[in-house]
DNA sequence: AAGTCGACTTAGCACCTTTACA
DNA sequence: TGTAAAGGTGCTAAGTCGACTT
C-alpha cells in the first residue's frame, strides 16, 4: 500500500490531528429482564444487547419479524445453546427500558451546577478533537466520536434491521495523518490502530468497515465549513452552471436519439429525458442484503403506469425508502417508447412487471455517455443544476411583495418548489392534526371577534348602542378592525403553510443543491438580512458565497 | 465487460435548545 | 413564566461515481 499515489492530486500537505473519540465502555447496571415473568441471569455481554432491545421500545421496529429475527439470531450466538432464554417472545425487556427511561429523567432532574459541571468535563474531553491542522490552517472535524454499539435501523425493508452492531476499537481503525507528526493516542493500552496512513490524496482523518455491512466504510471527515468541503462544493455548482452551456445540445440530442434504430441509444434517450426533467437519481444495481429500492436507471417495469393523453404516473421507492409518485406529461414520443419498453424485452420476449424497464443499460453506461456530452458531466449534476436553476427563476419572477416577511415567504415558496422536485419528504410532525385543529379553533375566535367589531363600528356610525353599552369611537374601532384583519391574515397564511409543508423538508434542498449565492445575491437585492435564509450552520457552510454581488444570477 | 473498492455527497430522523405565545 | 412548537444539531444510513481489479 503507497503512503502517496504519485498520479493523483495531493489535497494537503501537512495533517495533524488527535485522531477520535471513542464512546464509554458498557457498564452493568444490574436490572435484570423478565424470561416467561421470571427475573434471568446475564453476561455483561448478554445485558448490553438486552439493553440495546429494550431502549428499542416504543418503536415501529418491534412489530417488524425481520428486526426480532435479526436481533435474536445475533443475541443468540450471545447467550449460548445452554442459556435459560431460548425464545424471544417469552422476554419481556420493560423492566431494563423503566430503568433507562428512570435514568434519563434522573439526568434531566439533577441541579443545574452539576449538570454544568458535567457539560464542561464533556467539553473538555473533545475538545482535542475538534479541531485538524491542514496546511496549518486550524479546521473543524465533523464527525470525531466513533459509532457506539447498537441495533442496526435500516430505513425501509432492510433485511439486515436489529442486527446487532458490534462496539469498534482501535484494531478496526485505520488513520489518516500528516508524515512526521505525532500519531494520534486511543484509551486502548495494548492495542494499536489497525493502520497509520499519510494519504494525501484523500481528505478523511480516519476510517473503519462498517460492521454491518462489509463492503461499507465510515469516514471521520473535516466538518461543512473546512476548506476541503467548500471547495468541493464550488466545484459542485460551477460544474452545474457549465450545465446551463450545454443543456440545450444534450436535449436536441436525446431527442434525436428517441429515433434511433438501437434500442439501448433509445433507452439512455428516455432515461436521460426523465432525468433532465423529473431530476430522478441515477439508481445504481443494489445488494440482495439491502433494502429494494430505485432510481432511473434501476426502473421496474410495475412502477411505471403507461396513462392516456400523453401521461405516465410514476410509482417507486427511492432512497431511504421514501415514495416517489409523480403523474406527469410526457414528450408523445417518450409516451410510446415508454410503452414499448413496458412491453417486451430486447430480445422481444414479453416483459414481466418486476422486471428492468431500461434492460439494456445501466447508470455506469449512462455516465459513461454523459462524459461525451459534457467534460465531468454526471447524473447527479443534472438534479443541482435543475434546483439551483429553479430557484433562480423563481427568485426573479415578478414580484409585489413588500415586507421582509413576505419576502422571506416568497423565499420559503420557492424552496418548497425545489424540495418537491427532488421529492424531499419527511414524516408528519407529531401531533400535527392536534395542532392544526387548535389553529381552525383559534382562526374561528378571531372571526367571531372581527364580525363583533364590524358590528359595532356600524352601530358607531349610526350612533346607535351595541349590546346594550355605548359603542366606541369610529376611529378606535377602524384601527381595531384593520388590526384583527391583518392577524386574520397572518394566521389563514400560517395554517396553510404548515398544512402545505407537513410532509415537505425544506433543508435537504437548502443544504445540497440549492447554489448559496443564489440566495445571498437575491438577499442583497432585496434587502433581506441574510440571517433571515440560513441559520448559522448555513452561514458558516456557505462562507465562500457571502461577498457575491446582488446582480449575480445562476 | 463486469464486479469490487474507496471516497465522497446526500438523506431523514431523534433529540436538544431556543423561541413564541398564553 | 411555564409550556408547546419551531428550529437547530448530531447522527448515521444510503446514495453517487470514478478507479481499480479480474
Amino acid at each position: 500500500m503507497p503512503d502517496q499515489a504519485e498520479d493523483k492530486e495531493a489535497k494537503w500537505d501537512t495533517l495533524v490531528h488527535s485522531g477520535v473519540l471513542f464512546p464509554p465502555e458498557y457498564t452493568s447496571h444490574g436490572v435484570q429482564m423478565l424470561y416467561d415473568s421470571k427475573p434471568v441471569d446475564l453476561t455483561l455481554e448478554q445485558e448490553e444487547m438486552a439493553t440495546a432491545m429494550a431502549v428499542m421500545t416504543g418503536t415501529q421496529y418491534l412489530e417488524r419479524q425481520q428486526f426480532l429475527d435479526n436481533f435474536w439470531a445475533d443475541w443468540k450466538k450471545v447467550l449460548g445453546p445452554k442459556h435459560a432464554i431460548r425464545d424471544l417472545k417469552k422476554c419481556d425487556f420493560t423492566p431494563i427500558y423503566e430503568w433507562h427511561m428512570a435514568e434519563r429523567e434522573r439526568k434531566k432532574a439533577l441541579p443545574k451546577e452539576e449538570k454544568d459541571t458535567m457539560k464542561k468535563e464533556k467539553e473538555e474531553a473533545e475538545a482535542k478533537f475538534k479541531h485538524a491542522l491542514v496546511d496549518d490552517r486550524k479546521e473543524q472535524v465533523g464527525n470525531f466520536r466513533v459509532e457506539p454499539p447498537g441495533l442496526f435501523r435500516g430505513r425501509g425493508d432492510h433485511p439486515k434491521m436489529g442486527k446487532f452492531k458490534r462496539r469498534i476499537y482501535p484494531r478496526d481503525i485505520t488513520i489518516n495523518i500528516g508524515k512526521g507528526v505525532a500519531v494520534p493516542e486511543h484509551p486502548y493500552p495494548g492495542q494499536k490502530w489497525k493502520e497509520v496512513r499519510h494519504d494525501n490524496t484523500v481528505t478523511w482523518l480516519a476510517f473503519w468497515k462498517d460492521p454491518i455491512s462489509a463492503k461499507d466504510y465510515k469516514y471521520v471527515w473535516l466538518a461543512a465549513n473546512s476548506t476541503f468541503k467548500s471547495d468541493s462544493d464550488l466545484a459542485k455548482y460551477e460544474k452545474a452552471r457549465k450545465l446551463k452551456d450545454y443543456i440545450g445540445g444534450i436535449r436536441k440530442a436525446y431527442e434525436k436519439d428517441w429515433e434511433s434504430a438501437d434500442m439501448r441509444t433509445r433507452q439512455m434517450a428516455v432515461a436521460l429525458y426523465f432525468i433532465d426533467k423529473l431530476a430522478l437519481r441515477a439508481g445504481h444495481e443494489k445488494d440482495e442484503d439491502e433494502a429494494d429500492t430505485v432510481g432511473c436507471c434501476t426502473l421496474k417495469v410495475e412502477n411505471v403506469e403507461v396513462l392516456e393523453d400523453n401521461h405516465i404516473k410514476f410509482d417507486f421507492l427511492g432512497k431511504d425508502s421514501i415514495r416517489y409518485e409523480n403523474e406527469v406529461a410526457v414528450h408523445p414520443k417518450v409516451h410510446s417508447l415508454v410503452r414499448q419498453f413496458c412491453k417486451t424485452t430486447k430480445d422481444n420476449k414479453i416483459k414481466k412487471p418486476d422486471m428492468d424497464l431500461f434492460d439494456t443499460m445501466d447508470a455506469t453506461d449512462l455516465n459513461k455517455r454523459l462524459k461525451d456530452l459534457m467534460d465531468g458531466l454526471s447524473v447527479k449534476v443534472f438534479r443541482t443544476y435543475n434546483a439551483s436553476v429553479t430557484l433562480d427563476a423563481l427568485l426573479h419572477k415578478e414580484s409585489t411583495t413588500s415586507t421582509v416577511d413576505e419576502k422571506k415567504a416568497e423565499y420559503d415558496r420557492a424552496n418548497k418548489e425545489v424540495a418537491i422536485l427532488c421529492n424531499h419528504q419527511r414524516s408528519v410532525p407529531k401531533g400535527h392534526t392536534g395542532q392544526m385543529q387548535k389553529m381552525e379553533a383559534k382562526l374561528l375566535e378571531h372571526q367571531q371577534q372581527l364580525d363583533a367589531l364590524e358590528r359595532e363600528l356600524t352601530a358607531a356610525r349610526k350612533g346607535k348602542a351595541f349590546e346594550g353599552a355605548k359603542a366606541r369611537p369610529v376611529d378606535s374601532l377602524e384601527r381595531q378592525i384593520e388590526k384583527k384583519r391583518d392577524a386574520l391574515k397572518k394566521l389563514e397564511l400560517n395554517a396553510k403553510v404548515k398544512e402545505d409543508l407537513k410532509t415537505v423538508a425544506l433543508g435537504t434542498s437548502k443544504i445540497n443543491y440549492l447554489d448559496p449565492r443564489i440566495t445571498v445575491a437575491w438577499c442583497k437585492l432585496h434587502e433581506v438580512p441574510i440571517e433571515k435564509i440560513f441559520n448559522k450552520s448555513l452561514l458558516s457552510k456557505f462562507h465562500w458565497s457571502m461577498d457575491i454581488e446582488p446582480e449575480w444570477r445562476f
